[in-house]
DNA sequence: TATTGTTATACTCTATAACTATA
DNA sequence: TATAGTTATAGAGTATAACAATA
């Protein structure tokens, strides 16, 4: 029991090593498309989770209700999205992707996959096995957090 | 062959859809000590590279040349930081570390390491084993970008 | 001349506080 | 009154262009 305990520390460890290094690679390759991390994760609940209110997009973005309110100008005045009353409530303004909101997203998830599919070649056939494998665990270990704001 | 490449595509789209989850995860928690993203990688840099010139750090992080001369100031005034000379060219400015820096990167990774523990710990026993017997893997995958700007 | 670093200036993105409209 | 969203204003962080100092 020690032995597996000092094991599974050790593997916090390596894979937040693992995890730093690949954050930190990502982080210089995102603005590619010319969004703003924030504005590109927000296309990407859009266009996921359909049309989302500000107050709620602002809370699972982790910004304000203003910097909300800022992003979806910029993505309306770029055609990314639009604003949309709601039929409930007179005081929601609900953004909604557009369809070039959408090819966006698409486009940038598509050079991501090509990317991270070029690692995945550049493995030898046993390890690429064990990456595929330990997959499932993987999904689950990001689904684990997820829930808090999805 | 054909069974195998569906596959290793399939694994890349899911592969990428577990970082992006983890990545925006990380995002939302990566202000927590006060630094910018640019900050605490370039301070890491330091903490684990030692003193560095203002132009390489630039050109690692992917920032312009006056950016990281910004960024040594703001370092330098918080005292994570200092400014050096070079003893071979009088032109270049070398940053380092100052203990207080490296607190700050210590802390940092130690609380990344908790929360990475803690997922883990929310995995079972079997999941974990594929997660630690994947790593290996992973550290290859991690350092195959690494090379290009370390 | 070329290179290193800084200064000057402007733009993007963010936050807090104050405001408007609807519930 | 409370809530949804916007507007006003200020600050952090970035880029490009122009500059100073050293090679």
């Amino acid at each position: 029991m020690e032995k597996a305990e000092a094991s599974e520390g050790d593997a916090a460890e390596r894979l937040t090593r693992v995890i730093e290094s690949i954050v930190r690679q990502l982080r210089q390759a995102a603005a590619e498309g010319g969004l703003s991390p924030t504005a590109a994760s927000t296309l990407l609940r859009l266009s996921e989770g359909g049309p989302q209110r500000v107050t709620d997009l602002a809370r699972l973005e982790g910004v304000s209700q203003p910097a909300m309110t800022q992003l979806a100008d910029r993505l309306v005045k770029e055609g990314l999205a639009v604003r949309r009353a709601s039929e409930d409530d007179g005081r929601v303004v609900l953004l909604d992707a557009t369809a070039a909101g959408a090819a966006t997203v698409d486009a940038r998830h598509t050079a991501r996959v090509g990317r991270v599919g070029a690692l995945l070649d550049a493995l030898s056939a046993s390890e690429r096995e064990q990456v595929i494998g330990a997959l499932p665990a993987f999904e689950r270990l990001a689904a684990l957090r997820a829930h808090r704001d999805c």
